[in-house]
RNA sequence: GGAGAGAUGGCCGAGAGGCUGAAGGCACUCCCCUGCUAAGGGAGGAUGGGCUGUAGAGGCUCAUCGAGGGUUCGAAUCCCUCUCUCUCCGCCA
């Protein structure tokens, strides 16, 4: 959620910087729902001083033993008066606190302008991606071949958009997890958390996928509860409603978690293999920091994610989201891109985001600054550390040989047992 | 699932219709005292919002005692619903 406050003073700056990133705001509404609430909320609270002013006075009246009908009588159309008044008012709080809610974060000054995804701006490109002396498969091909993933046995169990995956290569899938886990609770200061991955909607409200992206999700009606669509809502959730200690600044948390995504709007999108599914595993990290901090926290999240597949040997690049593509709360974004010589194209493998105050604020989250000794909200930050499905499908496809065979990438080796391939 | 108890500020904990935005304590900030530390004395202080403004100085004001309704001129306090926590029994990984 953006601060209030710029919808009174900037509305017009406002609306410009949203338009750069396709939104466009109802500027004259908003003008005019924030005139109107001014002027009812004024006059509520004026009603409510009154009453306030009134009732202690038969209150002390009452105390000396005086007759306080006389008093009464005055406060018997102030009742009314209020109560419609405070009707009034919580109407158009409610209406412009729904237009809010469906704001979009600020693009930062450092994100590039752009309408879609070809606008994106490659930040760097690390590794050179292998000539293969072959045709190169597809993840699909090759576990068909390796008769270890398993499409059509997970749409009987489940549906579409599901995976099956035997033997080796499902063992390699959980060791990419505990390698992944091991580099940055050891290595980069990440505390490991197990969350749950039933939410309740007040979480996905604080994270910024409720209201707007109901569509989404999976929900579970009967106790209200909604699957995770990634681990940064419960781990984000943690700082809810509290004021953190300034001293555990920044705080870093990494999870992994199954990610549950109906990936309604997306048919015919990625149908083939393992890229796009309802269920897949992510490693996710998480940190909020001081406000200042929060830029350079970006760029050092990033970097953790890279040193995944730096690790892994796989070739990426990074891209900076322009406006138009970036994510609802994200003020700004890097995503690392995978080379999938199956596909010939760099993937998204991770996103790492900077939402500045945008979540703290919903889910008021915050930290007393040393300074003014005043709560002050914090900001929030989060990327994949890795997607754990894509990953393997990199590994498959950038580790093939012409045989089908897939070789392990040496730091994945001790957690395989010293196995150095899958056949 | 059955029976009971509870939820109050950063933390602990009183309050049981009006003078309570909330005693007391801890932690915190400032001051005094002390050779340092510890101890002691004094002062301050909740959070969020609105209006005004010499616009992070101030002034006025509203809301908030788990959440949401209700009763009342007036609710932390009474009533209803919900959520969560704890204890005992049952069940279970």
């Amino acid at each position: 959620m953006l601060d209030p406050q710029l919808i009174r003073t900037q509305l017009d700056d406002l609306t410009q910087k949203l338009f750069l990133r396709g939104f466009i705001l109802d500027h004259a509404r908003l003008a005019e729902l924030e005139a109107r609430r001014k002027q009812i909320q004024v006059e509520t609270e004026q009603l409510q001083s009154e009453r306030n002013k009134r009732s202690k006075a038969i209150g002390q009246a009452k105390a000396k033993g005086e007759d306080v009908t006389p008093l009464l009588e005055t406060v018997a159309q102030l009742g009314e008066q209020l109560k419609a008044s405070e009707m009034a008012l919580e109407d158009i709080q409610t209406q412009l606190n729904d237009i809010l809610l469906g704001i979009p974060n600020l693009p930062h000054d450092t994100v590039p302008i752009g309408r879609t995804g070809d606008d994106n701006v490659e930040v760097r490109r690390i590794g050179t991606p292998k000539e293969f002396a072959f045709p190169p498969l597809d993840h699909v091909d090759l576990g068909a071949k390796l008769g270890q993933l398993d499409f059509e046995t997970a749409a009987k169990i489940a549906g579409a958009r599901f995976t099956l995956i035997r033997g080796p290569l499902a063992r390699l899938h959980r060791a990419l997890t505990q390698f992944m886990l091991d580099l940055h609770t050891q290595e980069h200061g990440y505390t490991e958390v197990y969350v749950p991955y039933l939410v309740n909607a007040d979480s996905l409200l604080g994270t910024g996928q409720l209201p707007k992206f109901a569509e989404d999700l999976f929900h579970i009606p009967l106790q209200n509860y909604y699957l995770i669509p990634t681990a940064e809502v419960p781990i984000t959730n943690i700082v809810r409603d509290l004021i953190w200690k300034t001293e555990d600044l920044p705080a870093k948390f990494v999870a992994h978690t199954p990610c549950f995504r109906s990936e309604a709007g997306s048919y015919g999108k990625d149908t083939r293999g393992m890229i796009r599914q309802h269920q897949f595993e992510k490693v996710e990290m998480v940190q909020w920091v001081k406000p200042e901090d929060s830029y350079t926290a970006l760029e050092e999240l990033t970097a953790h994610a890279e040193t995944v597949l730096q690790r892994l040997e796989l070739p990426y690049r990074v891209v900076s989201l322009c406006t138009g593509d970036l994510g609802f709360a994200s003020a700004k974004t890097y995503d690392l891109e995978v080379w999938l010589p199956g596909q010939q194209h760099y993937r998204e493998i991770s996103s790492c985001s900077n939402f500045e105050a945008f979540q703290a604020r919903r889910l008021k989250a915050r930290y007393r600054d040393p300074n003014t000794k005043k709560p002050n909200l914090l900001h929030t930050l989060n990327g994949s550390g890795l997607a754990v499905g894509r990953t393997l499908v990199a590994i498959m496809e950038n580790y093939q040989d012409e045989g089908g065979r897939i070789f392990i990438p040496p730091v994945l080796q001790n957690y395989l047992g010293g196995r150095t391939h899958i056949q």
